[in-house]
DNA sequence: CTAATAGTGTCTTTTAGACACTATCGG
DNA sequence: CCGATAGTGTCTAAAAGACACTATTAG
């Protein structure tokens, strides 16, 4: 690193988010219609400048409460990857830091607020409408990223509420990898991986048929051994 | 994304590399002493400014082609992820995108290079050396990458030559991962894989003992199933 | 009762790992 | 011959997947 910062390029670093949530047995990314130009009437991630003082998960945390309306979100938030080619943004070069966020299914973003432009579109119709900038690429790459480590990690969970049935953790799967999984194979598989589930104790009847236990997220991180997506 | 790009904050944005490679039987990475303040004297990882036409990869690839003083730099080059504390260089905000390069035993840099302050350094002995900047960190994040990676990608072909033996290839997982491996279930194991090794119909005798058949890296990117690591 | 969902048991096929055995070299 | 490395065959234990069966609810 033989570099003077001092006489730095103009660029400027933003965070993009894909927010990544379950309605309806359908998973949903967060989108924002821009207001202005490049990409007027468009519909984009929602996102905004790193602050001088904020690292880049502040940033990315600070969004995704802001975008939301919620002072806390729960789920999950990671960084992605980086977008920087020079001419993804027409204005200037602008390198966008992209975070991956999975939670549990959030209200509607509320009128009057900062997030009041904010809305829910189903993953299925929003990859094949034309999203600002290189969001589309981003966005393709997040649910990407939350289908691959459905298979190695708890972060099925991070969909979930915070107390949840065996059921609901399979719905997971089966919206975000879009394919059947059997459900008696699935429960003793989860049941099976130690401290991946925690056992309230209580019950939950849904309607119709023996009500399902209730379980909280154990500390398991890693699934071992993971699950695998084709078989 | 509602805001003005041309009203950003200073930030300067770099890519740093984590370069690794096989010497020995042991995996190294690609250091520089720095010789200006701050951390002057101090090992880091290469990096530089990402020039205002390029994109992050392009940076990526020049800078590992500068350092090493190699044109064409065989083996893989993949983004990392990205720093970005505000402390994390003390003269200004520096937002770094990492890249993780894999690459097979190449040359000590030349002396009268730009590479001239380059040098390999066992993976083992710099992560115990305090580096400059965060680099510590970003070194133990690129090689934890590698070790994953191994699992479930063809990924450790990069490390090999354009010839090599199935020993050759065992070597590599062998040396990343720190365990040893049984010779005739990974040969079955990895010959068995589909597209993963393209016999070249030749063999080459290493010292005594039967030759062992030369094989190219094949079309396959995903191992499947993956080895695992713990067993 | 029936329909529906939750959960358990069991069988078969596949796979990982241990390891005996054969093949081919240098000396 | 011996010792070493390459490569194959085979056995066993574990795991994945198919699916019969029991448990508990609503209506």
């Amino acid at each position: 690193m033989t570099y003077d910062p001092t006489a730095f390029p103009r660029v400027a670093v933003t965070v993009d988010l894909v927010v990544l949530t379950l309605r309806g047995g359908a998973l949903h990314v967060l989108l924002v219609e821009r207001g202005e130009e490049p990409f007027r009437g468009r519909l984009a991630l929602p996102g905004g400048f790193v602050r001088p003082d904020e690292t880049l998960d502040d940033a990315a945390a600070r969004e995704l409460a802001e975008e939301t309306g919620l002072r806390d979100v729960p789920g999950h938030l990671e960084q992605l990857r980086s977008y920087g080619d020079p001419a993804r943004d027409p204005r200037m070069r602008v390198v966008s830091v992209a975070y991956l966020a999975l939670a549990p299914d959030l209200p509607e973003p509320a009128a009057g607020t900062d997030a009041a432009d904010a809305r829910w579109v189903p993953v299925a119709r929003a990859s094949g409408t034309a999203l600002a900038f290189d969001h589309a690429a981003i966005l393709a790459d997040g649910v990407e990223r939350a289908r691959a480590k459905l298979e190695y990690t708890s972060l099925a969970t991070a969909f979930c509420p915070p107390e949840f049935t065996v059921a609901d953790l399979r719905g997971v799967y089966e919206a975000v990898w879009g394919t059947a999984l059997d459900p008696r194979n699935f429960h003793r598989k989860v049941t099976s991986t130690p401290g991946l589930l925690v056992d309230t104790g209580r019950t939950r009847a849904e309607g119709r048929g023996r009500p399902a236990a209730l379980y909280r997220a154990g500390d398991a991180r890693a699934l071992q051994p993971p699950f695998t997506r084709e078989a």
